[in-house]
RNA sequence: CGGGGCGUGGCGCAGUCCGGCUAGCGCGCUUGCAUGGGGUGUAAGAGGCCCUGGGUUCAAAUCCCAGCGCCCCGACCA
């Protein structure tokens, strides 16, 4: 790790983003294995995805709320589904205080069951209707191999739960979620998902139907990035949540939940870094703009530190930080920020003091590019429009990428061909549950999703040969 | 769970095959001086149960046995 340069993502992707994510200091690894510690960087991302995430929830009439993180092992036992899912990969709890546990209790892999059992409780009338809660927390699942980020045996997340009267309300709450998920992988984080139904084999244990926003990484995988599950009634029979509608009639109701996690960081990572290092949004930067002061002398450092303090104070509505650090040079700490991800770099020296003038360098075109000259005068609103067409130009790069990547092969032997070399394969598709295991077996690469923009009419499945009424993205994926 | 790699100052490694002097190197760290618009130079320092346990030997980082841990690649998954 004492490479001054990172490996580069050509190289060995995988490298790349272990490297990354330890020297930008947004994670490390924990004593235990497979699990991570959030560092400060890390957390401060996650904190600004939380609020956009949280902000959306709240518009939409979601409140929050804690449940507890250990779960009497009985309760997952009560959907079938839902046990057979995640059995394998459960953390049990069997002494406590220093005793043996009556009931071994499984520390959460996801909080349906629990929150399902309360719902039952709390929940008798059809005025009670609908429930909205989601719940910020961390959840554990004992993975075979783990990864920084996208795969850990402790993840934190948010799990939306809701409890409504009828199919229809849970149907349009589902993909109400999958679309803020959508907008926010979009608008905030400038990571073009598509949005699409999971198939059988795909969907969540225990869902009647599963819906995704799914990625491109910048090695053409896909990444699974959010997810919402219409649960149907299953949950609704198993804990016997039921209330009594306008009739005077017992029913039972119908749930959803849905949930993003700590892999989207993984997601930002994948999506925009180079070989520099972390390249982030400026909507979720925890810091949008650092400041370098340059000087050589004692009175170099009093004017460019009176200048630097100035600008700082016509940037209060950005994220400012100003590296006043002495035992570092300037190049060091371009790269060092450039590393971090931070969007725009403002350079303050002698020559500007005279001039009246920055240098700003963006951090989404690197090198000479993306330098630039401004005055100090309005240097707010310089600022502020170069923030918003990075924002968009990460967007633009980003989905120009995904779009070169799929492509549309009408034979299983061109299918074959692009997934070990060139991406995603978006094809006409009849489902069936025995194909597509044939094919994950045969080429690793999964379905990814049946996406909600489909373009009509009917085709040849490119597998089968039958007629088909959808389009389909496969991909291998994390 | 299969395959591979690796455990030696904070980090990355050399030394291990073929046992032997005071265990080295780079980075980082501390202090001084110079430097400062793209990873600064220089000088002096600090810092080691060589993963753990057992064995062989006059002598073990090095050989033997057992264990533990981590990383990477596959099967499974947000």
């Amino acid at each position: 790790m004492d490479e001054k340069k990172l490996t580069p993502k050509s190289e060995n992707y995988s490298e790349w983003y272990n490297q990354l994510v330890q020297r930008a200091e947004l994670a490390d690894y924990a004593p235990v294995r497979g699990c991570m510690v959030v560092r400060p960087y890390g957390w401060s991302l996650w904190e600004n995805i939380q609020s956009a995430l949280d902000r959306r929830f709240k518009e939409t009439g979601h409140v929050n709320a804690a449940f507890p993180l250990f779960i009497p092992m009985s309760f997952l036992e009560k959907e079938k589904e839902h046990v057979e899912g995640f059995s394998p990969e459960l953390a049990v709890v069997t002494i406590g205080g220093g005793s043996e546990l009556e009931e071994p209790l499984i520390v959460r892999p996801t909080s349906e069951t629990i929150i399902g059992y309360m719902y039952s409780k709390w929940i008798q009338s059809y005025r009670d209707l609908p429930l909205l809660i989601n719940q910020w927390g961390n959840v554990v699942r004992w993975e075979m191999r783990t990864r920084l980020f996208l795969r850990t045996l402790e993840f934190y997340w948010q799990e939306g739960h809701t409890a409504h009267a009828t199919a229809e309300e849970a149907e349009d709450e589902t993909l109400q979620m999958l679309d803020i998920y959508t907008d926010f992988a979009r608008n905030e984080a400038a990571v073009p998902v598509i949005p699409g139904r999971k198939s059988e084999s795909e969907k969540f244990a225990g869902a009647v139907r599963s819906y995704t926003i799914e990625a491109m990484m910048g090695d053409k995988k896909a990444l699974q990035s959010g997810t919402s599950h219409n649960l149907g009634q299953n949950f609704a029979k198993a804990f016997d949540i039921q209330y009594l509608d306008e009739n005077n009639t017992l029913q039972h109701c119908w749930t959803t939940s849905w949930g993003l996690s700590t892999r989207f960081i993984g997601a930002i990572i994948m999506t925009h870094g180079d070989d520099q290092g972390l390249v982030l949004p400026p909507r979720l930067a925890p810091i949008q703009i650092v400041i370098v002061p340059i000087f050589r002398k004692d009175e170099e450092q009093e004017k460019v530190m009176a200048a630097v303090e100035r600008v700082k104070g016509q940037l209060s509505d950005f994220k400012v930080k100003v590296d006043d650090r002495t035992e570092v040079t300037p190049g060091f700490k371009f790269n060092e920020w450039e590393l971090r991800g931070v969007p725009l770099r403002l350079e303050i020296g002698p020559k500007d003091v005279a001039k009246n003038s920055v240098a700003l360098a963006r951090r989404d075109i690197p090198g000479r590019d993306g330098k630039s000259f401004v005055a100090q005068e309005g240097i707010e609103h310089t600022v502020a429009d170069m923030l918003a067409d990075i924002q968009a130009n990460l967007l633009a790069k980003a989905t120009q990428f995904r779009d070169e990547n799929i492509h549309e092969p009408a034979t299983y032997d061109e299918f074959k061909e692009i997934i070990n070399n060139d991406g995603w394969c978006f094809v006409w598709w009849k489902e069936d549950a025995l194909n597509e295991a044939q094919i994950k077996d045969e080429t690793r690469a999964t379905l990814r999703c049946i996406p909600m923009e489909q373009p009509g009419g009917t085709g040849k499945c490119f597998f089968s040969g039958e007629e088909a009424r959808q389009k389909a993205y496969f991909a291998r994926a994390y």
